[in-house]
DNA sequence: TAATAAAACAGTAATCATTATCGTTTTGGA
DNA sequence: TCCAAAACGATAATGATTACTGTTTTATTA
C-alpha cells in the first residue's frame, strides 16, 4: 500500500520536471537509459501510471494514439502541430464557463472538459514560407 | 482512384445513420454481420477511413483508447460518461470563440479545436441515488 | 454480352502502444 | 540483521488498428 522510494521513479519525475514539450512514455524512457541504461519499458510505463494515479504529473491525449506526459499539473491548454506532431503548451485564459454552456439541457452531471487546440506551429510555418515553392 | 459501389459500405453507412449513439469499429462490425455475416473486421476499418476521408462521417477519440464513429458531420459537442463510457451528443452552442483566445500571444496558425467533457450521464445517476448506499 | 482493369473483399498476419505476469532485487521498518 | 511489501527487469499478452495477398465484384469498353 505505501509507496516506497526508487531511482528509477525519481529519474523520471526529474527528467520530466526538465521539459516543456510534453514526452510519450518512449521518449522517457530513451532518456532515462542514459542515467539507468537497464531500465525497463514497463518500469517506466508502471511509474508515469502512479505519477498520475498521485496526481503529480498529467497524462495528455491528443488524439494521435500516444500518451504525453505533463509535469505541469496546473490548469492549462495545449496546441498541436498537425505538421511535426509537437505539443505545446497556450497561454491562455481559463475557459471553464463553457462548462455552464454545455450542462445547460443536459441531465446528467458534468465534471470537466478536454480542450486541445491543433493547426500549423510557428516552426512548421516558418519552414513552409522558407523554402522553395 | 475513382470509389466503386459497395455493398458492406452501404451498410455501414446505413447503420451509422440509423444510431446516435457513437459506435466503434467492433460495434459496426458486429451489427452488419447480421445483414452480411462474412463481412471482415478489415473490410469496416476500411470503408470507415474511407467514409472519414470522405467527410461523410466524423472520427471521435474522446480518450477511452478506441475510435466512435459519428454519422453527424455538423459541428456539435459530446459527453462522454466516466461511469458507463457512453458517448453523447450535447446540444450547445458553438463555441468557437476560444480560438481567437488561444491564438492570441500564439505564433502558429490554429486550425480549430477538439472538446469533449465528461462526468456521470443521466442515466448512471439515476441508477446511483436508486441504489442501497 | 464478353473481356478486362481497377476497386473492393475476406482472411489473416503484422504492428504498435500499453498492460500483465513472474521470478528477482530493493526498500524500510521491526 | 530479518522480513514482508514494493518495485524491478525481462518478457509475454492484449487490444485496436493497419497491411498483405489471393479472390471476387464492379463498371467500362469492345
Amino acid at each position: 500500500m505505501a509507496t516506497k522510494y526508487s531511482r528509477q521513479r525519481e529519474e523520471i519525475k526529474t527528467y520530466l520536471a526538465s521539459r516543456k514539450d510534453h514526452p510519450t512514455a518512449d521518449n522517457v524512457y530513451m532518456a532515462i537509459r542514459r542515467q539507468i541504461p537497464n531500465i525497463s519499458l514497463g518500469t517506466v510505463y508502471r511509474n508515469l501510471t502512479m505519477l498520475v494515479d498521485a496526481g503529480e504529473i498529467t497524462r495528455l491525449r491528443v488524439g494521435d494514439g500516444v500518451d504525453h506526459f505533463d509535469y505541469d499539473t496546473s490548469p492549462h491548454y495545449h496546441f498541436v502541430c498537425t505538421e511535426c506532431g509537437s505539443v505545446i503548451d497556450l497561454d491562455m485564459q481559463n475557459i471553464d464557463s463553457i462548462l455552464k454552456l454545455a450542462g445547460a439541457g443536459f441531465d446528467g452531471k458534468i465534471a470537466g472538459h478536454v480542450t486541445y487546440f491543433y493547426g500549423v506551429c510557428g516552426n512548421c510555418f516558418k519552414k513552409e514560407n522558407s523554402e522553395s515553392n
